[in-house]
DNA sequence: CTTGTTTGGTTCGATATCGTACTATATGAT
DNA sequence: ATCATATAGTACGATATCGAACCAAACAAG
């Protein structure tokens, strides 16, 4: 058991420091998710809230295949993701003018205004974690994680 | 919109940071769930992996809630999860001598060898993303990640 | 020693995840 | 034009997640 350890700890350092990263990395998100929920509950999931938001932030008038993609889950996972919100009203599906198999994301009024709300509910819960290891750090954690973010997405599709 | 997002950034940016951040670390969590499991597969999941993994670091004989609370999931999750490995004979459960409710996880050694191999497996992805950004600035974003973890565990059972 | 409350764990049911298989359209090569 | 292959999306089924309700043992107060 030592002995692994020490194996372990020679041959891979680095390996392990990933490991460890992300491990707090899967346990932070389970974190956040739940915390999230707790806050939003209107049935909505925040696999809802996160493409909602996407679509806010970055226009509407993406295929599913864009937001599968965008959100590294697959496509089935998606299209159960967009007929709750469909079925909600917060979404519309429009066939996709430039192509007869896909489809277009469209939001709803309703959509933009249950994503507006669900900011201005998550938002104290955000600004009240910073204070506890200050804004420099997280400002400097940010770019780490989008760098990190992109090279296990080049790795993934490898 | 811009008129919105003006509002946000204005009154909140310390939030949107933090919304930011924690929209990362679920993306980065997905592609590591994915990597890890598509290593993994002889059926393991990470949830299955992760504990088994907790297991051989922090030792085992601990209560199914000590393993739920150490990776913030609910008991029947947990539950589910140990089910699983008991009956791919990974862990043995045990009545817990100094709590007549409660049970003791045990693993076995097939579990150990289990863990040990996918460990092997995996190693080698973890090392390769390491170069693509330097060791350093894991080793700086790590202690980072293990505040945020305190502070949003913190702030679960307030 | 009761009795009320808390806590560890399971059962069960609703919903979510995601792989496989399938349909339909698009694209590319000849 | 024809045919092969690739791609968008859906259908379906196996497994996973997790809340609610429940049981049994522990603990606390009197």
């Amino acid at each position: 058991m030592t002995k692994s350890n020490e194996h372990d700890g020679r041959d891979n350092n680095a390996g392990l420091v990933m490991f460890e990263l992300l491990n707090e990395v899967g346990i932070i998100a389970q974190l956040s998710r739940t915390l999230m929920e707790s806050r939003l509950d209107d049935g909505l999931t925040i696999h809802h809230f996160t493409a909602l938001n996407h679509l806010v932030r970055l226009g509407d008038g993406k295929t599913p295949m864009d937001l599968a993609r965008a959100f590294q889950v697959p496509k089935t996972s998606m299209s159960h993701t967009l007929a709750g919100l469909e079925k909600r009203g917060l979404i519309r599906m429009e066939p996709n003018p430039d192509d007869g198999r896909g489809k277009l994301v469209r939001l709803t009024d309703s959509g933009q205004a249950v994503r507006n709300r669900a900011i201005q509910d998550i938002a104290p819960d955000m600004a009240n974690i910073i204070p506890q290891f200050g804004l420099e750090d997280a400002q400097v954690a940010l770019p780490f994680l989008r760098k990190l973010r992109a090279v296990l997405d080049k790795a993934r599709d490898k």
